[in-house]
DNA sequence: CCTCTTGTGTGATTTAGTCACAGACAATTT
DNA sequence: AAATTGTCTGTGACTAAATCACACAAGAGG
């Protein structure tokens, strides 16, 4: 792998040196995973350390019915800290991770990544950055799930995916149910309230906002 | 501070060089907070690290109309891994960090904090090793809220009650209601609900178990 | 013994989650 | 073009949990 590739996939390698480098050229696997293979499931043990080159993968919680809870996803950049956390503490995975977008993965044997964490006062950051951000996160989630009414984590969803992707928003109610941790019913009855408040109209995989400004409105009426 | 003590304390400091150690002592400041003080409110900046050496602090979320959500309890030897991740990211705490039991507070500044950080590895694995304690732990929480019912997460919150202080247990329910994150009158419901079943005997301010073990049948009964 | 604070009990109501289906839409097959 | 299939959405009925609004009880301190 050239190092400008480096470069452009972990940010943190632009002040890494020549050690650092060569170390990590040596070290480390790649892999190609295809969209919806899983990279672990509760309770599985962890041998590798992987940082995502490119796609996309999801982590989230399962529940004895079926139920889905994401934890937060891996961007290309970004590594799964859950695992690291499993390596360091020899626990198993607590959660599942999904791949949504085909990856490019680079995989670091447990015995290097903590030789890296002795020798590397920047690889330590960088996970150290990972790690306090995951658990800000999570504990954002608990937080709107405590504390929120589902209204408003609907409305916060919208507003945040009208943001990313405009007027035209490509989900599925069960998608949105996942995100905030709810049933698709529940996400269905309260998204029909909102076509009749005229706020948005209702297609089959896809929402359409007509009234960002009432949506944005509603939002801070309710909150 | 002598190194017997500090031995006592902190437990790494058994593995710890002399650098590390006089590099302590020479920059920590000890403090003594009483319990009802709050060492840090939601929004709050942070300027020092604290590792608690007696006592005991709990770290929470509070809703907007003061319902609270325990995240996890500092004890002596360890450290607030919040205040850590917000020094490091410049972040504002994101909780409310509440004396329960009177404390002795070792402060350490910023700037110290982030040098060690550099130099001394034993210091990065006993942060991180805090920090992923605690993710792990709140995304329990996450799941026990998501996934379990009201009655399962009392009954598990009676059984480790029971297994750390016996068939006396002393407590509210406001107590109990705040650590499982509910509501006070939902508690007392169901553990009226427990005491029709003959499995414990409710007073004020305690509850007496009378029957461990169909607790605990009732338990796996339901889970 | 009275007063005040803190803790508990309970009905009524609202909100959210679960269960059980009925349709609706779109892509693919026949 | 019609039939088949899988996925997505809508909705009523029911249950669980949270919220609101009090009444009352127990114990501490004067």
């Amino acid at each position: 792998m050239s190092e400008i590739e480096l470069n452009k996939v972990v940010p943190f390698f632009a002040e890494a040196d020549e050690n650092l480098l060569n170390d990590f050229r040596d070290n480390v696997v790649a892999q190609r995973v295809k969209a919806g293979t899983y990279l672990s499931m509760e309770g599985d043990p962890c041998n590798y350390f992987p940082i995502i080159k490119s796609g996309l993968v999801r982590v989230f919680k399962l529940g004895s019915k079926g139920q889905e809870m994401t934890l937060y996803r891996i961007e290309p950049g970004q590594s799964c800290i859950l695992t690291i956390s499993c390596l360091l503490s020899k626990k198993t995975f607590p959660a599942v991770a999904l791949v949504e977008e085909d990856c490019e993965v680079l995989l670091i044997q447990e015995s290097v990544l903590r030789e890296w964490l002795g020798k590397y006062n920047l690889w330590n950051q960088y996970i150290f950055d990972y790690l306090s951000r995951v658990l800000f996160n999570v504990i954002n989630i608990l937080e709107n799930i405590s504390f929120k009414s589902i209204d408003i984590r609907i409305l916060e969803f919208l507003k945040s995916a009208f943001i990313k992707e405009g007027y035209e928003i490509q989900t599925t109610h069960q998608k949105i149910a996942i995100e905030i941790g709810t049933a698709r019913e529940v996400v269905s009855r309260s998204l029909k309230q909102l076509e009749k408040q005229n706020i948005l109209r209702l297609h089959r995989g896809k929402i359409v906002v007509t009234d960002s400004e009432k949506l944005q409105k509603e939002l801070s009426l309710l909150q």
